[in-house]
DNA sequence: CAATATCACGTGCATATACACGCATATAAA
DNA sequence: TTTATATGCGTGTATATGCACGTGATATTG
């Protein structure tokens, strides 16, 4: 990966890699996550507005770094399962997502699924190496954004 | 990220990071690779096949950590548009697909623009971190796949 | 106040991704 | 050789993701 060789593209992207490993750890978690009826992105949802607590849409997306537009899509299984409510902001504009009752039941259940599974991939490969991916993944999350 | 919290799912996801991350790269590169008229997975397709040459639908998959039956999707486009072809192999069920001279002319294109934004990411965080980056994500994938 | 710019959002379109299921071919067992 | 099994693949369905574009509402100018 360090030393580009344009006829080997196929090994080094970062992308590639990057997004590889997102593949293969979303398989994990939704796996995990499945008895609760949950896929990852909307475990990450559920958990981001029991935090913030009502939010808009434009605000949520770049809390979870998603387009926008995707996120109102994401959001649409989710209200169709009674989990969120959607309602208009005082900006009349503005829809502010509120996780329901139900949401906040069904992300209590889902909580130790995603811990179990978090669990097993960071004994797998270690705090330490963790701790250093999750630098990585900072910086080249810093990188991108520019 | 080294201690689950499970009132704190939203910070710590190691899918969630990396499926950000993902998100982030995968714009920049897409960004990147346009001029050529390529998505990076596209891109990352046609690098395969240019180095492993005729191959079956499955081995691709494996060899990308793809689904089988994403592939067959991610590869409509790039037959629509004459930069793969699919036929038959000896065991008639298998379908190879070769890359075409179009395709393998696209890809000579598209490196050169593929290789500058590696180069920007890399020089943004680093060659040492790209490595332990790397390495992270390797031993994460194979405790993914376990 | 009217004209304009800005903002919050949705939709149409295209690709990406995976699972469950089914089909056809090839191989092994009987 | 029939039958059973395994293999290679596609489709239907559902979510995930982003860009270009449009619409309506607020804020800013003139």
């Amino acid at each position: 990966m360090s030393t580009p060789d344009p006829h080997n593209s196929y090994d080094i992207c970062a992308c590639a890699q990057v997004r590889k490993t997102a593949r293969l750890l979303t398989q994990r978690y939704d796996a995990a996550l499945r008895p609760a009826g949950l896929k990852v992105m909307q475990f990450s949802i559920l958990s981001a507005l029991a935090k913030f607590l009502d939010i808009s849409m434009t605000t949520l997306a770049e809390r979870l770094v998603l387009d926008r537009t995707g996120l109102t899509r994401n959001l649409k299984p989710l209200e169709r399962d009674g989990l969120i409510a959607i309602r208009p902001g005082k900006d009349s504009r503005q829809r502010i997502i509120h996780l329901t009752d139900l949401g906040r039941e069904v992300l209590k259940q889902a909580v130790p699924l995603w811990q179990d599974v978090q669990h097993q991939i960071i004994d797998e490969i270690g705090e330490t190496q963790i701790d250093i991916l999750h630098s990585g993944l900072a910086n080249l999350n810093h990188a991108a954004q520019i």
